[in-house]
DNA sequence: ACCTGAACACCGTTCAAGT
DNA sequence: ACCTGAACACCGTTCAAGT
């Protein structure tokens, strides 16, 4: 049943997705729903940690650097694949066990490989951090594909007027650049997640315990 | 009323923001709203320009560095004084004019501080993501100051079982210590961005346009 | 022509009425 | 004892009926 849920608001959105779309899908009565969860609180909790379930755990054979990294791309997946989930997955209600499973090995990778107890918070809380936002971003302006990118880019500078075009000449530029070479999330986040590796790397060792 | 609707949004949050409680406490009947805006989509655009409006342009004169720093700073700053924003900053429906002047400024200070155009579109992605996901974690998370988080962690050791214990190891860990050490947004925050800042500092010279 | 109250098609959830 | 259909208190929005 929850993962009758995920499907459904993964076709429909959050919006669509209601307790009597979900019973209709399952051809049941919505009241048949509230025999197996409280209420619809309980049942985004379930679901939500069926996509923590998704995300791969922090690898240590390649090396601290690599299993961060391997790890954010299979958050940021699954953040995609579930774009409902992005600001539920650290929801305040009781976490579920695969978040907890997920988050200890995430902590222990760092802990294993050297990281002092601050350094370790300040690591995941910026990992995570990133990951969310970009999928934040992705998922609000949401143009899927680089073609559409530049479609929505081309279509944009079209509709700004002459004087909106002098009153923002930077934010044209953009526009145009991005229309005429597109824009590709995952290398873009790719980009980004290397500059956040890069930094970690080079403090690590002046974090100390406080 | 756009006004009035950041309040109310502020006082009862994004679930107890609605067209009727919106228009009674403005002293009018429902329908009256709708002389003014074409639908709650289209209020809730005017109302997050609103929120834009409270972000500090970057400042040019200290540097890029400080500029980017005080930006993200304030930008944070409104994010958390309105937390059903966060996640509608960059709606796809046509953004106001103060998210043009905004990122207009952003990107105009990048650009005449010697980054690349490549390296503007990589800088604010991930500066913007890092924000986003930030005050998106402090809101989902959600303990408001650091008393209440150590209260969160003590709470949440003391619920977990002998048997949890034993399965989440370095999960306990970090519960444990911040228990005694508090944990504090805003330093965090600051640690995380120090930490992306250095990271575009030393790539901005191997940023080169494509 | 204009304003607005009633109404529509929903929603999550309750609860009493049937078996 | 159990299941469930009707109902409740909402929601955003429409629309016809009044002025």
């Amino acid at each position: 049943m929850l993962r009758a849920g995920v499907v459904l608001a993964d076709q429909v959105g959050i919006d669509g997705f209601t307790m009597r779309t979900l019973a209709e899908k399952l051809g049941v009565v919505p009241m048949a729903l509230y025999k197996h969860v409280a209420n619809k609180q309980e049942l985004l909790e379930g679901m939500v940690d069926l996509v923590w379930a998704e995300v791969t755990e922090p690898e240590g054979g390649y090396g601290w650097k690599q299993a961060m990294r391997d790890r954010a791309v299979s958050l940021r997946a699954a953040l995609f694949r579930h774009r409902w989930a992005v600001g539920r997955m650290e929801a305040a209600g009781r976490p579920g066990p695969e978040n907890l499973r997920q988050h200890n090995a995430l902590l222990g990778c760092l802990r294993e490989n050297g990281f002092s107890f601050r350094a370790t918070v300040h690591v995941t809380s910026l990992l995570d951090a990133y990951v969310y936002g970009f999928a934040l971003q992705q998922e609000t302006l949401s143009f899927e594909t680089p073609e559409e990118s530049a479609e929505a880019a081309a279509a944009t500078r079209d509709a700004e007027s002459a004087e909106a075009a002098a009153r923002y000449p930077y934010l044209l530029e953009v526009v145009e650049e991005l229309a005429k070479e597109g824009y590709d999330y995952d290398t873009e986040f790719g980009v980004g997640l290397d500059v956040l590796l890069d930094g970690i790397e080079v403090l690590r060792g002046s974090w100390r315990d406080g």
